[in-house]
DNA sequence: TATTATAGTTAGCGTTCGCTAACTTGTCAA
DNA sequence: TTGACAAGTTAGCGAACGCTAACTATAATA
């Protein structure tokens, strides 16, 4: 968890699945990111000594301040490059795949002027 | 080297240097990556395992056809990417930085759309 | 109650890919 | 010829992060 990327794929799926359900555990997780099992464990244990998530003793994971807001930013990063390629003509699926990776590597500032375009097409 | 991401950089490096000299060795590729001279040792010896590359007496690196294919592809990804972050308004360095990182994640698919894209705008 | 399934853990493997330390070679100048 | 510098190598470290095997603990079911 040094290179973001992974810690970000996880809080972003964390995020997600709080949305569509009350309780969010490792097996979920595990689940929804196609990861075994004893990856998710050092995963949220990763994140939970950076003070990203908590842990609470039924399992249930729920993310901190500052993990929200990272996973947010994720999550907005992966909606905006996602309708940015698909307005490009890109299938959703490939645009959707596309902006998975890529939401981990654009800058603040590049991604600033993207939603700004995206703004002003309407 | 098997996410291609630290492939693609060696083999983008040589191909850059290729361009601007004759003679490409494992030092000048150390020094424009700023890495140390055994990381490159390994890298560019994986490279040659594959292929891409092939390194002759005298220490001078030549990519080969599937090599120099590869490489031209990235570079490309490299410059249209920092073309069309340019063009969103963002500022020379950041948006040569952002296209670094992301050269590697998109698809064909997606970097097609956004060939098209720009080629329309002309 | 015995069985079975699910959640989660520990231990440890394997790959990638940076690094430093320390070495060998070859070249070139004093 | 000696001394120094540059190119390159070998050996080995360390962190990240996926995995399997095998375990415990708890809950539901027959």
């Amino acid at each position: 968890m040094d290179n973001a990327e992974s810690a970000e794929m996880y809080l972003e799926t964390i995020y997600i699945l709080s949305k569509q359900s009350e309780k969010v555990r490792k097996t979920d997780v595990s689940r929804y990111m196609n990861f075994a099992k004893p990856s998710v464990t050092r995963g949220i244990g990763l994140l939970e000594k950076r003070g990203m998530v908590t842990v609470d003793g039924a399992g249930g994971i729920t993310l901190t301040a500052e993990g929200k807001k990272l996973a947010k930013r994720i999550y907005e990063r992966h909606t905006i490059l996602t309708d940015l390629f698909m307005r490009l003509g890109v299938d959703e699926k490939t645009a959707a795949d596309d902006a998975c990776r890529i939401e981990h590597y654009i800058s603040d500032t590049t991604f600033s002027a993207i939603k700004k375009h995206l703004a002003e097409k309407g």
